[in-house]
DNA sequence: TTTGTGACTTTTT
DNA sequence: TAAAAAGCCACAA
């Protein structure tokens, strides 16, 4: 690709299956750079086609999103999640101590599959 | 061309 | 167990 990381982010993303979520190092890995987790978050944060790119289905690696950067809202992102028929975890599995509405990543979490280029 | 920063992640104190 | 610090890579100014 012209630019590479940042199209293969998009790629990666733009691939993540209805009802699935993805961590930005697993979006990195993908993308040819594990360790670059904080570039994905980079690059979805400018992101140039939110149309095409999905970027509330990238999460943090505890399963929450970026409250206050996302698109229009954690809330909102919460939202369109479930519409998607992503399930959350309202609680914890912790102790009871409901810190914020996470992903259940052991569930809805992307392994990565039909990802082509 | 160089410096700084960032939607993260992991390890250590 | 919780909190803090460092590391990492790419993009923007």
């Amino acid at each position: 690709m012209t630019n590479g990381f940042a199209q293969e982010v998009y790629a990666v993303v733009r691939a993540i299956p209805r009802g699935y979520v993805a961590t930005y190092g697993m979006v990195a890995e993908l993308a040819g750079r594990p360790r670059a987790s904080r570039i994905v978050g980079g690059v979805l944060h400018r992101n140039p086609d939110p149309s095409t790119i999905p970027c509330h289905r990238v999460v943090f690696r505890d399963g929450s999103l970026a409250p206050g950067f996302a698109f229009g809202g954690a809330a909102v992102q919460r939202r369109r999640l479930e519409e998607e028929g992503v399930q959350f975890v309202a609680g914890t599995a912790k102790n009871g101590g409901a810190e914020g509405p996470r992903v259940d990543l052991q569930q809805c979490l992307w392994d990565g599959t039909g990802y082509a280029e």
